[in-house]
DNA sequence: AATGAATGAGCCTTCATTCAT
DNA sequence: GATGAATGAAGGCTCATTCAT
């Protein structure tokens, strides 16, 4: 027995409405992802959407205030979403926690992430979008910078901010061709030929 | 309307018509480039182009069939630029014919085309625009792998395939963060100690 | 918003829905062709019908995908009529079934569908508006004259497409110049004449 | 040497100014009364106009104050030609001056006309050209009534008015068809059969 | 919680007309 | 007399959002 099925049993105890409400919402995040991700951001409309996830146009307005929200909604999960991975991913082993650990971790998740890269790469020339998001995403980006430049300190290298600079493009240039054509990139050498030459 | 008005009511030369017309094409390039670049390609209206070329709405249209053929005609423009901006770059010096030279004319393109290159990261991710834009881009991004890709094979490189992949995508992604960030992004630096590291 | 409406805030029955549609696609499709027969299909804006059919421009689009579209349902909607009106007047009495019936059954029609014959009319020089129709008034056209030469077959006429072609050339004409002007047109007596004509 | 070879030389006489002005003129309303005819008066643009006459759009308006007058002058033009062919066909010989010559002179006249009917007849059903054609037409229309109910009079008919109509629509109508497909009309046929009917 | 009809601002585009030469 | 670049007012249409139920 799935979560629609409460649907026509009312009334429904503040429980079923949990329910119905997280089910909803996750569908909508869920469908409006794949669309950005697959149209582009304005490209999509929120009758799209709405299609997508099964319900009413007006109803989505019930859970996010707009389509705007809806995107910010859509990176503060993502964004969680991969922070909690990279986390998960560098407690793995302590082996892990080097540079070459941060290259796999980070070039494996925008694999599985592929719809939320694409519409992050595809938001982040977009001021209009930038805008909307406002200043989370720019605090990722330093977050991960400063990460980066942290391993490079510790290891005792000359310039580590340059070092996380040019680090941190390789791996967002990676991704992002990737991205643009999953099926035939080579990720996998392309990652472990980067990663051997971290490891020297 | 003065008396010399009488005097000579014949139309305009061509060549008079073609300085007009120079001049309007050229100020609706420049402003739609910016435009674009500053605001997102869909985020732009026409009425703002227009605005900003200092010209009435209508005449947009006595030049480009439509926004989009607007936005070909900008990337046809700057690849072209581009284009010979390298091929100017490349025949500089001999020694510039390495590996090293490439990074260096790329770079220092980014820098010098900005907005262009802005719109470009910018369109990339966007389906409908690359309907828009045809195969050019990837035509264009095809290029300059295989050039990479050449310079690594003649230089003896074990794996020229996925030694262009990461060069690429390092210049990419250099790129792309001085162009998110111009004013504070450390790119000379970057450059040169890439530069060094690929001329060992 | 009063007490009773947080009592049953349940989404509206399909069958007010379809009511609500009915209603308002009616509304369209009679104000497009009261203002199509009154200023022509060109001069017709959206914004008139719908302000005519008092709702807002956008609506418009839920219910037809565009002015052609609004045309062509328009065109199918009366085509329909007359063509039941017309089986139904042959229908009336065994006698009615000769030319005589079909004359006073046509300028009948018309007399009771001005707005429809005018827009008709007025369509059919158009090339514009001919290639939004499609085949249908063609066809229809063709339908008519073939009806009436089949009567003339029958009734043993010695050129039966040639009687044709002058009966439909007729019963037109008189239709188009009613149309034109109907409250001066002798319409009754015009047709009581032709009837009597056709009836030796 | 024909009458563009003035073009070029200048100053140009009185005389030759005056040829040049007859001569565009005389283009300019020859294409319009095409292109109305054959796409219809709306969907027929100042500049196809202006390409089709080989001339300047801006020039158009040194001939014409508008489009609308350049209807106008359409209509005022041919209504002339028609009036004249007529009177000519009239005092073709005495035995024309009769139902049957009448008929068969405004048959021969469409065929011969028939952009400037296709024009006229597609015009008719719309009130905003009706607006811009004034009284012209309308007068012109009961000017024929008037002749043919002149017709019918003298020739003894009990209801002259009502014979008049009938026969007024019947060369409307069938003209009206023949404008719609001259290649197929059976043209001579239906007008024979009609003047042997009104010859009895 | 849910529905979908309705709204209206804004967009791209066309085109009759004007204007400087 | 002639040219064609430039103008700007509409027009058709889309779509995020609201509202009654």
């Amino acid at each position: 027995m799935n979560v629609r099925s409460f649907k026509n049993m009312s009334p429904r105890t503040p429980e079923q409405n949990k329910v119905l409400r997280q089910d909803s919402q996750t569908r909508i995040i869920a469908s409006a992802l794949k669309l950005f991700a697959e149209h582009g951001y304005s490209a999509t409309s929120i009758k799209m959407i709405a299609q997508e996830a099964n319900l009413a146009q007006g109803l989505l307005y019930n859970y996010f205030s707009g389509k705007e929200e809806l995107l910010r909604a859509i990176f503060a999960q993502s964004m969680t979403d991969v922070r909690e991975s990279f986390a998960l991913a560098e407690g793995d082993t302590a082996s892990n926690s080097t540079v070459a650990g941060v290259i796999r971790a980070a070039l494996t998740l925008v694999a599985r992430k592929r719809d939320f890269w694409r519409l992050s790469y595809g938001s982040r020339m977009q001021p209009a979008l930038l805008t909307v998001l406002g200043d989370d995403l720019f605090a990722w980006t330093q977050e991960i910078r400063n990460t980066l430049e942290r391993y490079f300190r510790t290891s005792g290298a000359a310039q580590p901010e340059i070092e996380a600079a040019i680090l941190f493009a390789l791996i967002d240039g990676v991704a992002q061709h990737y991205v643009l054509d999953p099926e035939h990139y080579p990720l996998a050498e392309v990652t472990e030929t980067i990663v051997a030459r971290y490891s020297m």
